[in-house]
Formats: structure tokens, sequence, C-alpha cells
DNA sequence: CTGTGTTTAGCAGAAC
DNA sequence: GTTCTGCTAAACACAG
């Protein structure tokens, strides 16, 4: 098997699939979302293979981030200006990769309408986002300090140890973003909530409460480093191992992006979050991570969401 | 104009 | 053999 550059594929092709590379691109973001021109800049600095032959990649990249339901579009808040939207992973998106690991996907991710529980119904949509404000709020206000670090996947519940395929996104991205010299990028901080929602889910859905004990951990990351792959190489060596770290059985996060594309009516509902959450004016920024944890709320802790899991499907087909 | 987003189509390879 | 996934190309519309 050709094995890759000890330090990247250099110029070859990487073995993700642009879904992959998406999704890695969106995962390794604080907020757990991206524009497109970040999406690219993302795979362009860390595979070479892609500063070439740019307009065809990136046109196969749109058409994936339109065409798979495991993409969905966030539309920019009015401080934000620029073109285009924002793009996060699907709550339930997780569970695409064969084994955890973005090499292979053996499912294809598809929103059904059918969920009775899923917000396909505008009103739906906006009652649901407004559940996660309050819930969210609450339990800023329980905890009073600082949120835990936030996931589009619900890692704590399936995969208690923190052992993580080495293709999964959490070690392909902490990989990449553990300097050997020192400097650790942000993924290995608390992780921001992008829209200041669902994080406390996982105490909803979760007995484990609000803990992300593996991701971006430091044991993960050792794990990951110790298998041939430290300093950023993608090496393929041992990528069999039968482990599904990512949300599984119906253990899923969302990670609060509001779909577009399932639910049209996510839009309205997402503009009316700052009024469900003042003072908490959700930052892209990373440099302002703790931007949504500084706020009470009135919300009752006992306000109840039926969970994530049950929010949308992995069609099978 | 450029970048972004959507859609359609065809093809190849892998999985079932 | 069929189905599914992934890749590529292309056309078009829209927004900044």
């Amino acid at each position: 098997m050709p094995r890759p550059g000890r330090n990247t594929y250099s110029d070859q092709k990487p073995p993700y699939s642009y879904i992959s590379l998406t999704a890695m691109a969106i995962q390794s973001s604080p907020e757990k979302m991206l524009p497109l021109s970040e999406i690219y800049k993302f795979i362009m600095d860390r595979f070479p293979y892609y500063r070439e032959n740019t307009q065809r990649w990136q046109n196969s990249l749109r058409h994936n981030l339109s065409f798979n339901d495991c993409f969905i579009k966030i539309p920019r808040r009015p401080d934000q200006p620029g073109k285009g939207s924002f793009w996060a992973l699907h709550p339930s998106c997780g569970d695409m990769f064969e084994n955890g690991s973005f090499l292979r996907r053996r499912k294809r991710f598809k929103v059904l309408k059918s969920d009775h529980l899923a917000p396909s119904k505008p009103s739906d949509a906006a009652q649901y986002l407004q559940q996660q404000a309050k819930l969210r709020l609450s339990a800023l206000a329980a905890s009073g300090t600082h949120l835990p670090p936030m996931s589009t996947y619900n890692l704590g519940v399936s995969q208690p140890s923190s052992f993580k395929h080495p293709f999964a996104i959490e070690n392909i991205i902490a990989r990449e973003y553990k300097m050997p010299g020192g400097l650790a990028f942000s993924t290995m901080q608390p992780m921001p909530a992008a829209y200041p929602l669902s994080n406390q889910l996982t105490s909803v859905g979760s007995p484990i409460g609000a803990g992300w004990p593996h991701m971006y951990s430091s044991t993960m990351i050792d794990t990951a480093t110790s298998i041939s792959m430290a300093g950023g190489d993608y090496s393929v060596s041992a990528y069999g191992v039968p482990i599904k770290p990512l949300c599984h059985g119906g253990q899923t996060l969302p990670a609060i992006p509001v779909p577009i594309k399932p639910t049209p009516a996510a839009v309205p509902a997402l503009s009316a979050l700052p009024a469900l959450l003042p003072n908490s004016a959700p930052s892209l920024s990373p440099t302002s991570p703790q931007t949504a944890t500084s706020q009470s709320s009135p919300a009752t802790p006992s306000d109840t969401l039926t969970g994530p899991s049950v929010l949308l499907s992995v069609a099978v087909h």
C-alpha cells in the first residue's frame, strides 16, 4: 500500500472523499461551521493536492454541499456580512462514516421527512430552536460558568473510552492542529458554541452529562499520535480498528446548525435567537469563544426536550 | 464580475 | 446484475 509522505499527502490525492474533507473542515472550526471559502482554505492548507485544479474540486465540493443532506446551510447574521452562508454538519451525520473513519462512508445520510419529532414544519423548527435556547440557557444558569466543549457528536455515550478511530475526524483534526512546537490550535480549547443552544443536550439525552471526555482530549491525541500519525502524517497504516466513536445507536447531538434545506423555516427561527439570548450574540469568531457563556436565563431547567437522537435519521438504502 | 449555491447528467468503482 | 457512492462537468440563478 503506498504510504503518503511523512508530513502530508504531499501532492498525492488524499484518501478522503469531498464529503469527508468538508466534514473535517467544518469539524475543525470552533463553531462547527464554516463559510465555503474557509472550507476551501482548510483543504488547501492541509492537502497540497488541492492547491491545483481548484475549479474542478471546488465545484465538486459545492456540489456535495448542496446535494448531501449531511451538510446544512446556516445563514449569516446581519453583523457578519459576506458572501455565502455558513455550512455545518447535520447533527445526525456522524454515523455516516464506517467505523468512525472518514476514509469510508457506508451510509448515505438522508433526512427523513417522516420523522415525527423532527422539526419538519416551520412552526416545529422555530419551536424546537426556542426549546433548545431555553435548555441551553438553563444549563448556563445552572453552571454559572463555562459551557462544556461543543461537539457535533455525542461521543461520550457510546464510546466512553478515549480511543478514537485513527481516521475519525477528531483524530485527524487534532493531529493536524497539534503543533509539535507547542502551538495548539483552537481545537485544543473548549468549544465555543456556534449558536448557543443545544450544547447541554448531552445532559438531556445522556446520563454521562455535560462532558466531552475524549473530544480533543490529550488522551485522545496521544492515542492518535501513537498510531504512526504524529506530525500530521496521514498514514493509513492502522485504520482497521473496529470502533465507532461517532454518534451511534441513535445517540446523536445537534451542533445547532439550523438546517435550511431540511427545514426552510429555520431561518426566521434562527434570526429570532438573539431575542432569546440577549447579549449573547453567538460569535463566529474563534477569538471570542466564550461569548455565549456569560449569560444567565430565567428559563427553567425543567424544560425538557425529547432528545436529539430522535430528530433525524440516517437512512440506508 | 466573481463567488456561491443548485441542479442535472454521466461515468467508474465498490458493495450488496 | 443492481444499487449505491463518489467524482466530474456543466449550466443556471442569485447575491455581494
